[in-house]
DNA sequence: CACGGAACTGACAACGTTTACCGCATTCCT
DNA sequence: AGGAATGCGGTAAACGTTGTCAGTTCCGTG
């Protein structure tokens, strides 16, 4: 087809004068019409709306943009976390742009913790309205200072820090990690291994206060010596497991920080020759679609990623949309996490 | 934050004109200096860019959009596919179009075989430059009809119909089918289960076409009755599995369109207490990560989403950066499959 | 000193839409 | 009959950038 390759340069896209000059009223009209603004007979409306129909007109969003002074594009950072995660991201914002004029720009970003200005920039020059800011990002202090500074919008999506900044989805990582090591003290383990997420995040210093806390409440001593850091990928997290798994003796529990390294160790418990979880009991995080499809299937806490994400694209738009003397928003909001005891946790064996 | 909320309203972003207040020169000058323009001397271009970067100057992308006819956003439009086959998608796009003008706006729509101008119309209302298509939206004629009428440009990937339309980019789906199937054959497995994906998706009767190859190849028959659909989700290949191995007698091996399927498929013969490989063989397709994170691994066949998805960003940013007199561009592009046998696989039981 | 060229300025138009202001009929309400 | 509201049209400006085009200044070279 050369003749397709070409016709993209000369054809023109309809405006809204053909729209104008085809329903035989003026250019403003239609606008006012299409836009359904008053001043406009309901005869005329529907003459314009089906010319527009007719032509396949769609308003052009670039013009548009320029005189809202907004390009009604959002933007969603992460840093490769594991698919399922940003999946659940991704489509929980989406869903809440769904039939808006929002559109959602996705910007993945490897090194947020070790270059943030760049991030910024990045942000920046891609002309967002506003920003959705998962882990670490969200935590980046010099990244939420430049994009104060050049008055760019954000929500940030499970902070730990300075909660005070911008708009704020959280969860209670603290709590939620306290209640996921009560569930397996409270089944009698006593030297339990814990596989960190990756330190940049604070969410992984989070869980462990979690944890620490329900150490305390059953008063238990936490061995700080199988406590091994992983990053929350699988391949990393078979290694700590396998390291942890290797002490003499050995853990009867390991909480994973999410259910990535929890999968991972069931791998590694196998290799090992450990049943799971008559032999190990494994706890991951996050309810994440491998939680139910590992087997056994995961005991995890359950985190909300796509009614957060959805509940920071909502509060975005709604301070996107703001009309400067509307009322103060809710800038605030806490979602709740739930305990799930599925098959890979049990009591330790007797000895 | 009071202020903060007014602020954003208030404060301008600074234009051309700032800098060039700043650095003493003509508007018109500071436009030539950025864009690395000829007929700039280089102690102002220095001195126009220092300016640029004190003021956090960045152009306005929707002016720029504006005069240069272009949005610089492409779109990807899926259709709730496996969390890795997303990311996989979009992280082999982004990875092409990293560092220039373009942006990547997400379009998952979950009906494109039943309501391909809906579509059509969400993709043109959107203002994007190009949009990349991935299965079944790759293969829906209406939607490619609508598109061409309106001079949109779209690149498919692994289409299996119509392929002199648009850019293409294709895998051999039938000789991976092929593949996979002679792989299971060989090792004298007589009784193949099959689970079919999403029948809307043509790539799921072009690898069962592969099978029959296989099957014609080795002089054996394929059992129709041992086909049964599913639609490349867990649960219902759960559901697929069990229907299968509940035949009497059972196959002695199950190929399942996709990883997630065959997951699904490892968790029911764990179920019925069936071992894998020894009693069962399952395969899998795609090499995604549930194949590797699954136990056994599961035996799959590699398809090249990640560098699929660069290919098609490739080519579609080309197209749209060609210039009307410039070279003709290579339409279409076949990636290799390759056949990657793991745990899950094993010759069949003797009885 | 004249000349060519590079480096720059200034005025203006263009991209496609919205918006503001004004004008002019027609209709509707007292 | 007077006044207001409604339904349009016309003209112009604005959004921020780039492109065009005619000039001006400055520099080095012959």
């Amino acid at each position: 087809m050369d003749s397709n390759s070409t016709e993209a340069h000369i054809s023109r896209r309809t405006t809204i004068i053909d729209v104008a000059k085809m329903s035989g009223v003026s250019p403003k009209t239609v606008s006012r019409a299409l836009n359904d603004e008053p001043h406009v007979s309901a005869r005329v409306r529907q003459l314009v709306k089906d010319a527009a129909a007719k032509l396949d007109y769609h308003p052009n969003l670039t013009a548009q943009s320029l005189i809202a002074r907004r390009s009604f594009l959002i933007g969603l950072t992460y840093e490769r976390p594991s698919p399922s995660y940003v999946v659940d991201l991704q489509n929980g914002a989406l869903d809440r742009m769904h039939n808006g004029r929002y559109r959602l720009v996705v910007l993945p970003f490897n090194h947020a913790s070790e270059r943030p200005e760049e991030l910024g920039k990045l942000l920046l020059r891609t002309g967002l309205d506003g920003v959705l800011l998962a882990p670490p990002a969200c935590d980046q202090i010099e990244l939420l200072d430049l994009l104060d500074r050049q008055g760019l919008p954000y929500a940030r999506i499970t902070p730990q820090k300075d909660l005070e900044r911008g708009i704020v989805i959280t969860m209670d990582e603290v709590a939620a990690g306290q209640a996921v090591a009560s569930h397996v003290l409270d089944m009698g383990h006593n030297r339990v291994g814990i596989i960190l997420g990756d330190p940049a995040h604070a969410a992984s210093l989070a869980r462990l206060e979690g944890y620490r806390r329900a150490f305390a409440a059953h008063g238990k001593i936490l061995d700080e010596n199988l406590i091994v850091t992983g990053d929350f990928t699988y391949a990393v997290g078979y290694d700590a497991a396998l390291d942890l798994l290797r002490r003499d003796p050995a853990p009867t529990a390991i909480l994973a920080q999410n259910d990535d390294m929890a999968a991972a160790t069931l791998a590694a418990a196998r290799a090992m020759g450990l049943a799971v979880p008559d032999e190990l009991s494994v706890a991951g995080f996050d309810d994440s679609e491998v939680s139910r499809t590992a087997w056994p299937q995961l005991t995890t806490v359950h985190q909300p990623v796509s009614a957060m994400a959805w509940d920071a694209a909502d509060r975005l738009i709604a301070r996107l949309d703001a009309t400067p003397d509307g009322p103060t928003l809710e800038q605030r909001h806490e979602h709740d996490h739930a305990l799930l005891v599925r098959g890979s946790t049990a009591p330790p064996p007797v000895r």
